[in-house]
DNA sequence: TCTGGGGTCCTAGGACCC
DNA sequence: TCTGGGGTCCTAGGACCC
């Protein structure tokens, strides 16, 4: 059977909840990132529409957008404001198919191949529900797979509505840059240039799997040579667990004393202690500590435990016992730790991880 | 005194076992 | 005694996504 999926992607979601329970905010360049204060490290997680037309974008430190626009309304993350909302969409999209894949606050995927209405009436419909009831906007790529519904929602923003139908998808792909497919992204585009000449999805296309995969081994060649040609059977996954808990924190002034990065690592391993193995019920066999030095070279150093264990202090002090493992003779920018390996404690609640959504910054 | 935080998946090399 | 090959686990690093 043919497959229908729509891509729903909020408009600058986190700036748009702002302006909406704000109304003075409306028509205004509002920034969302860090903490609120655009002088301290931090990036921009969401810019309204009205701030992108001074250059603002996603990513960008807070810094530079506050040198971009001055004027600009600078505000913090309120990670719980928009889980409300995006619980709301989530459930509304829910009415229309049990396939919903949340793959972040404020994106899905819906499959609606079972349904008999015009895909495109359908996700009108759906457009104007989200308006109606959440007061927000959508763009949604409708498509015969989750790749190509998602390049259709991403082709007309804000308040879009694309299709990409398999049949047409070389003639739709053929002009668009490269960078516009799944996992395809700056580090793999440049080594596609710089080898191959390629720019366009066009350009890959005329690549032979061989060459491909030669440039960037058999299985990421492999995967392009499918998706440029608007080839995806992926499923739309609504449920799934997680693999790793982490916690991480840049320091607003690099460290160079020891004892603050202990202090920091108790800390974070506390707060990863707290949610995968008391709230979410995982116990972890690996425990992983991370540092990036001020120059942005980042390393890792893990211990795999010989069994899976909920035991708070011996989780901690293993991710301060890998402080040890690193040369600390440099000013250090960020510590994380993460806890890995999961299995479900023994009794632990059945609703618990399944179904929980990856919290990510909107785009 | 640019450059966050939370994830996933893949690769490559070494250890170890059969 | 030497040599090969497959499989799995672990570690470290990197690319990518939102």
């Amino acid at each position: 059977m043919p497959r229908i999926i729509l891509h729903v992607d909020m408009d600058a979601f986190f700036a748009a909840v702002e302006q909406l329970r704000r109304p003075e905010l409306r028509g205004q360049p509002v920034v969302v990132g860090g903490d609120g204060n655009p002088r301290k490290r931090g990036v921009v997680s969401t810019a309204s529409y009205e701030a992108r037309a001074y250059g603002i974008h996603s990513a960008m430190p807070l810094r530079t957008a506050l040198k971009r626009c001055p004027e600009a309304i600078f505000l913090p993350v309120d990670f719980a404001a928009y889980r409300d909302f995006s619980g709301r969409l989530m459930r509304l999209l829910q009415a229309y198919s049990p396939l919903v894949e949340a793959i972040s606050l404020d994106e899905a995927f819906v499959d609606i191949s079972h349904r008999e209405e015009d895909p495109v009436a359908l996700a009108r419909t759906i457009k104007e529900r989200i308006r109606g009831e959440l007061e927000l906007t959508a763009s949604i790529g409708v498509g015969s797979n989750k790749l190509l519904a998602k390049i259709a929602a991403n082709m007309q923003k804000p308040d879009g509505l694309s299709v990409i139908w398999e049949a047409d998808a070389e003639e739709r792909l053929r002009d668009l840059p490269a960078t516009v497919l799944w996992g395809l992204g700056p580090k793999t585009d440049a080594r596609l240039n710089e080898a191959l000449g390629i720019k366009t999805v066009g350009d890959l296309r005329q690549v032979s799997l061989e060459r491909l995969q030669e440039t960037l081994g058999p299985n990421h060649g492999e995967y392009l040579y499918e998706i440029c040609r608007g080839r995806d059977d992926s499923p739309v996954v609504t449920e799934w667990e997680p693999k790793s808990y982490s916690r991480e924190t840049t320091f607003q002034v690099d460290v160079r004393r020891r004892d603050t990065l202990v202090r920091k690592i108790r800390a974070l391993g506390e707060e990863v202690w707290a949610e995968c193995v008391e709230e979410d019920g995982y116990l972890p066999r690996t425990v992983t500590v991370k540092i990036r030095f001020y120059n942005f070279r980042t390393h890792t150093r893990a211990q795999t435990l010989l069994e899976a264990t909920g035991d708070r202090a011996l989780l901690v002090e293993a991710a301060v016992r890998l402080l040890d493992r690193f040369t600390l003779d440099r000013p250090v920018r960020l510590v994380g730790v993460r806890f890995s390996g999961l299995r479900r404690a023994a009794g632990a609640g059945a609703e618990a991880g399944a179904t929980a959504a990856t919290a990510a910054p909107g785009s």
